[in-house]
RNA sequence: CGGGGCGUGGUGUAACGGUAGCAUCCAUGCUUUGGGAGCAUGUAGUCCGAGUUCAAAUCUCGGCGCCCCGACCA
């Protein structure tokens, strides 16, 4: 992708109507633009971001069986009274709208009544259990404040899986898969180390739910961890009669700020009942399907990223998110020769499958280099009179600094093996 | 929803009730060209609506919007 194509402008400051590292960062760089509180459109570079964050979600969701389908966003009331969610009484962030003809429709908070609907329909044999479909959508929510940028926003895209199985040890076995599913996912997307699986509260049908809390003073949420045992819970279960049930002492454990990246938990029938979510088994007996619910938001991810492995001069993706690998930043000189030594070295990438933004805008040096730090894609390769000379191109990672001098014939291979 | 702060060119900011200024961005020209260059010229602004006043960006009232703390977060 060529920089002058992209449709992204860099700021020198931020937007004073932003106090969220993420969103400040990500709307100086070009990646997001604001719609109002809580609403962002995603510009190019943003989506790339989603995009390959959605990748790696995709991939380990369909690693332990998921099925990707895509419900409706637009809701039915009729359904969500089966399980008493329509009324605002019981649910205040609803954003509803009325139909021409009168009937009134709800923009999806979450996705348990849809599924469990839908399902009903092709659920009816032990044969057609487990099952896991799960989707990538757009969730509405009327928050009465949104905050932090897009860690907490009106609109956000998630994914969502919900479990249909026959029992409780089919129900068992799979959450733990989806916990390590969910391990994998924010290893790949760069904040493993500083995720943890954490206990909270379950609701009515579990004791504890687990949720994915990412470390960062930036976080909503207060955590508890016990460094030797690794186990963590959530402020909001953390009781006597709780930390006794989990051997952990008071003392022990360390109060962190932290930001929920994902959310698992257990339903029983809380759905399959109001929804007549049966099957028979091999005996003919009628049995309620066992759910379970498994959450990611990718915007709240991506944004949690930046608020962990952003620095002083903009943001720092890990390779695996970055919109593009390779950043090629030709320094404008009178020299034709190093535009033409970059078209060539940005042909010669794109060739290989390496993806790649080439700024060829007419810029100064200092100008290009704070933009590419700003946007932070993890290396980048400098194309300069400077670097004619020596024959080499320059390539600078993102992350330390470090730089490397690199004859053509190797660069491909340099890049491909920089993970 | 309770509390606090704030709305001025695209962006960031000034202006005692009395000529809306600066920077940046953008456009044009010349000079520059490895860490946000210099000079010149130009375009562009007081959130909306009432009120007070000879006069309102400034004071009053109402509305709308934004940020932060708290509550909420199925």
């Amino acid at each position: 992708m060529r920089q002058s194509k992209l449709l992204s402008k860099t700021r020198k400051e931020g937007p004073k109507d932003e106090v969220s590292k993420n969103a400040n960062l990500l709307i100086r760089a070009g990646y997001l633009s604001k719609e109002m509180a809580g609403v962002y459109s995603y510009l190019p570079l943003g989506l790339r971001v989603m995009n390959n964050i959605e990748s790696i979600i995709r991939d380990e969701m369909n690693k332990i069986g998921g099925t990707e389908m895509k419900t409706s966003i637009i809701q039915n009331k009729e359904v969500w009274e089966k399980s008493n969610r329509w009324d605002d009484s019981v649910v205040d962030n609803w954003f509803k709208t009325k139909l021409k003809n009168g009937g009134e429709v709800g923009l999806s908070f979450t996705n348990e009544e849809a599924y469990a609907n839908i399902l009903r329909q092709y659920i009816s044999s032990y044969k057609d259990l487990p099952i896991y479909p799960y989707d990538f959508k757009s969730i509405f929510r009327n928050e009465a404040r949104s905050k932090s940028g897009i860690l907490r926003g009106r609109e956000f895209y998630w994914k969502a899986l919900y479990s249909f199985s026959k029992d409780e040890n089919e129900h068992n076995e799979f959450y733990e898969k989806a916990k390590e599913a969910y391990k994998n996912v924010f290893q790949r997307a760069g904040i493993g180390d500083l995720t943890h699986l954490t206990f909270a509260s379950g609701g009515s049908f579990s004791k504890f739910s687990h949720e994915f809390q990412a470390i960062t003073d930036a976080g909503e949420d207060t955590i508890y961890i016990d460094e030797k045992s690794g186990i963590v819970v959530n402020k909001e279960v953390y009781t006597e009669e709780v930390l006794k049930g989990l051997g952990l002492k008071k003392e022990e454990l360390v109060e962190k700020k932290a930001i929920e990246v994902g959310n698992i938990f257990s339903l029983g029938t809380r759905f399959s009942e109001p929804f007549d979510l049966k099957y028979k088994n091999e005996k003919g007996e009628e049995k309620l399907v066992i759910m379970g619910s498994y959450g990611i938001g990718l915007g709240r991810l991506m944004g949690t990223v930046v608020e962990i492995l952003s620095d002083d001069k903009g943001i720092v993706w890990p390779v695996s998110i970055a919109p593009f690998k390779v950043h090629i930043v030709e320094i404008t000189s009178s020299n034709t020769k190093v535009k033409e030594t970059a078209e060539k070295l940005y042909d010669t990438l794109v060739k290989n499958g390496i993806e790649v933004l080439y700024d060829d805008r007419e810029a100064r040096a200092g100008e290009k280099f704070n933009d590419s730090d700003l946007i932070g894609i993890p290396m980048r390769i400098v194309v300069s009179d400077k670097g004619l000379e020596k024959g080499e191109f320059e390539v600078k990672l993102r992350k330390d600094g470090e730089i490397f001098s690199l004859k053509e014939e190797n660069i491909c291979d340099f890049i491909n093996e920089y993970k």
